[in-house]
DNA sequence: CTTGACTCCGTACTTGGCTACGGAAGTAAC
DNA sequence: GTTACTTCCGTAGCCAAGTACGGAGTCAAG
């Protein structure tokens, strides 16, 4: 069983996997990557293993998964632990359930308020600002969620 | 024109507009809120147009608009400005649009992985950790948007 | 053998929308 | 007039998922 090379500096690891090098050495802090021994006083080295990791936490990221939940997955990574990462994975599903509705409650009004604005030709006031100006019903959102943020990779 | 009432301490302004004296000193820092002058060695008052504002704002916030927006709407709340409100609206939902395309495609993807899943008796490899490490078509997504936080006003 | 690029490591900064803390001064009840 | 809130004010912290920085060490080319 010959061993996968190990041949990569983090930079041309980094650049493998399209994320950045500081990337590299936070998923590492957090455990999501384990660092390889450094030989005496050398360089450390990574091989198309830690590439394909980096990259399923990437796909990971993009179903919506934390980086605590992609942590969780990494562990079932054999593949033989069906029933926990579907458990994960319907727990995510809720919650993009959850936010999806937040986003449709928002699109369904903001379209009406744009459209009533658009047609307003004469109107004394804006329908925008009367509507905030009505102070509706604090629906609190389950809106555990939302803020903006990039997922570039 | 008599003058409307500024008799509500800080404490019981927050309290009215349902929302927590550090998040007024906030929205006050923030220049969303203007404070009342103190009277010499006394303590600021506050109205019932404070409160409406703070609610005001509120609901911007529950359609989505960030204080920076918020504050550029609040400079429209005279309701003589349709054009202006209805193009941040139209931004505004623009962006709802892109997020929620996101989140179509993560409830689409991890609706059938846990289906998958739940059905995978027997099965050597779990559907979902299978389809993690195929890596999928990097779809940058433009999610401009979505982390978890709560808006609970 | 020097130059320039890269690695290593720790620490601090970013963004947004708050929340918390601490001490001094004002206010209200008894 | 003492106790017990509040207010005032500045500053610091929280969350996630990175990004940035700075000094020291390492490596390959010329
Ligand atoms: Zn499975
Ligand atoms: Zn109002
Ligand atoms: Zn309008
Ligand atoms: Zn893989």
């Amino acid at each position: 069983m010959m061993n996968i090379p190990e041949t990569l500096t983090i930079g041309a690891f980094a650049k493998a996997a399209g994320v950045n090098v500081e990337t590299i050495r936070f998923y590492q802090r957090k455990g999501l990557l384990l660092e390889p021994d450094r030989p005496i006083g050398g360089i450390r080295r990574y091989g198309p293993t830690d590439v394909d990791r980096v990259k399923f936490v990437k796909s990971a990221q993009r179903l919506g998964f934390n980086l605590d939940e992609v942590a969780q997955l990494l562990k079932l990574e054999d593949g033989t632990h069906c029933h926990e990462s579907a458990d994960l994975a319907a727990a995510r599903l809720a919650d993009v359930r959850l936010r999806l509705a937040d986003l449709q409650r928002m699109e369904l009004a903001l379209s009406q308020l744009v459209k009533a604005c658009r047609s307003s030709q004469g109107k004394v006031t804006c329908p925008l600002i009367a509507s905030l100006h009505r102070h509706a019903p604090t629906g609190k959102t389950h809106t555990e969620g939302l803020k903006r943020t990039s997922l570039r990779n």
